[in-house]
DNA sequence: GTTTTTATCCTAATGGATTAGTAGTATACT
DNA sequence: AGTATACTACTAATCCATTAGGATAAAAAC
């Protein structure tokens, strides 16, 4: 999957929230100094040619919505952080965050917990 | 920090792996297809503009060496992972990996016993 | 000492993301 | 109907990262 462009991320973050949504919508949705509503247009029919949303025609306007999950481009993400900076490697991220102190011992057990109790299921 | 574009970022890869280096080392430390050594030359020379890097002079020839730390860059790195797709919250992402199965039981019992270990220090 | 190599410096060309203007068209309003 | 409004289509301008060429100078090779 092609890698998002800042400002093309930043639109698709928006739609990801709102799930579909006018040029307007996403407009709005995006933080101060908003672009010029043409702007977005054109990077909506962008980020539509490349295949990351799609649109449904309502009279004569036209409602976007996500092709491709948050989920899977989060996933992309994550795979980049860690092949950049963790050699690949979860364990070592989590290392890390105990290290930074990011995490402690009470959300580690809760998160075990959690593991062991989705792992039955024969 | 300001964020490094592709390029530069992997340029910084380099030099923090060889931890100084000349413009020639840092063109066989890229991947292929390796840039021009003038397209490298100009980018360090960016690099250093931005205060990412400095020099040595040794003779007439300069020697790069990196100002910032991989593990400074690697914080920002997962900042913003974790402010953008996990609500600026670790355990989400450790939750995240368990969920996939990218870490296991044995493996956080190990961290776990890690944070343990560090933790008395008074 | 002349030629070849290896550096830096400066600067222009390319390419892609982003920005936004103008034009055209359909609907809404009075 | 006639004017205002709201949207898309098209396209030009700008910005920034990236690329690499040509000029020049120092050092190495012969």
């Amino acid at each position: 999957m092609k890698k998002l462009a800042k400002r093309q991320e930043e639109i698709m973050q928006a739609l990801w929230h709102l799930q579909e949504a006018f040029i307007k919508d996403v407009v709005d949705a995006l933080p101060e100094p908003k672009p010029h509503y043409n702007t977005v247009a054109t990077m909506v029919k962008g980020l539509e040619e490349e295949g990351f949303i799609a649109h449904r025609k309502f009279g004569n306007t036209y409602q976007y919505y996500p092709l491709i999950s948050r989920e899977s481009y989060q996933k992309e993400a994550v795979d980049d952080l860690l092949s950049k900076y963790f050699n690949s490697s979860s364990k070592n991220l989590i290392a890390y965050f105990a290290k930074e102190e990011k995490i402690n011992e009470a959300e580690l057990e809760e998160i075990l917990r959690m593991i062991q109790n989705q792992k039955p299921k024969p």
